[in-house]
DNA sequence: CAACCGACCTGTTCGC
DNA sequence: TGCGAACAGGTCGGTT
């Protein structure tokens, strides 16, 4: 499941292996993908004859800034992949749904098995995304900020790191991550925290996102996440917790319970984490 | 504002 | 063994 450290992967795969490509063709698969469309054409038009300029990211979202001015978005939602491939005639994967054919003959493909991702063409601002929170890399470095809104919220704390109008980029692995490693449990009410709590959970999550970086992102067992070129993330066998409910936990080997909280499954060490 | 729920979708895992 | 049911998960929109 793609999170932030996956996204900023492949952000950075982007820049370095295509910034400056033009985009000589776009074929549409299935149009799902490109749902926020009257007529799916059109954004075959805006892409079409666009060259990448640079790539940003907010939060879980990749942007694609191009030349024409305007932004492509692209979120991955659950199994969404952008695959990297040197020539054209390179076999399909299945749901292969988007296709950029570069200048150059490599071409650049949209794939996702459960078509929740989805891309589309916007203003640079990207005004669909105001609700967003800041990205979770700029709020952690932000003392004050970030323990203000997790002290100001009543609920549950994995809820609350969830919430992308609060901050933008955490998912389930990162969240489950950074609440083992600063000692709280998910779920607590986000209130209930003190200041010293809060801060150290800032800290923990920063150092699980930075770690995810660098090891090029998580992937899970049934995961689907991989880079632009079909490879693996690393940081799953580092995970501390995540997906390991009934295991032993990693600081006192007493078995980690799996909850649901805040409608979505949590992991965490009823001993380590108070 | 908070809590919760359904919808979206399909590959994988589970239970019988 | 084979089958269908349950499950997973990010986000949005709707309801209480």
């Amino acid at each position: 499941m793609p999170e932030l450290p996956e996204v900023e992967t492949l952000r950075r795969d982007l820049e370095q292996t295509i910034r400056g490509a033009t985009i000589a063709r776009t074929t549409l698969g299935r149009l799902r993908s490109v749902r926020r469309y009257d007529d799916p054409a059109r954004f075959v038009i805006e892409t079409q004859g666009a060259s990448f300029s640079s790539f940003g990211r907010l939060g879980k979202y990749l942007f694609a800034h191009l030349s024409t001015g305007e932004t492509m978005v692209v979120h991955l939602r659950m199994s969404g992949q952008m695959r990297l491939v040197e020539t054209a005639d390179a076999p399909l994967l299945p749901h292969t749904h988007v296709r950029f054919t570069l200048d150059d003959g490599r071409e650049l493909r949209f794939v996702d098995p459960r078509t929740f991702g989805e891309i589309y063409v916007t203003a640079n601002d990207v005004p669909e995304l105001r609700h967003l929170g800041p990205d979770a890399l700029e709020m952690l470095d932000d003392r004050p900020s970030f323990v203000g809104a997790l002290r100001s919220r009543r609920m549950a704390l994995k809820g609350v790191l969830l919430d992308q109008a609060t901050l933008a980029g955490i998912g389930s692995i990162y969240a489950d991550e950074g609440c083992f490693l600063a000692g709280v449990r998910p779920t607590r009410a986000a209130e209930s925290l003190s200041r010293f709590e809060a801060d150290r959970l800032r800290q923990a999550l920063r150092l699980v996102l930075s770690e995810g970086i660098a090891a090029r992102g998580s992937t899970l067992g049934d995961g689907q996440y991989v880079d632009v070129f079909g490879l693996p993330g690393a940081y799953r066998s580092a995970h501390r917790v995540h997906a390991r409910g009934g295991q032993p936990c990693p600081k006192c080997g007493r078995p980690l319970l799996r909850v649901i909280v805040a409608q979505r499954s949590a992991v965490y060490c009823a001993t380590c984490q108070g």
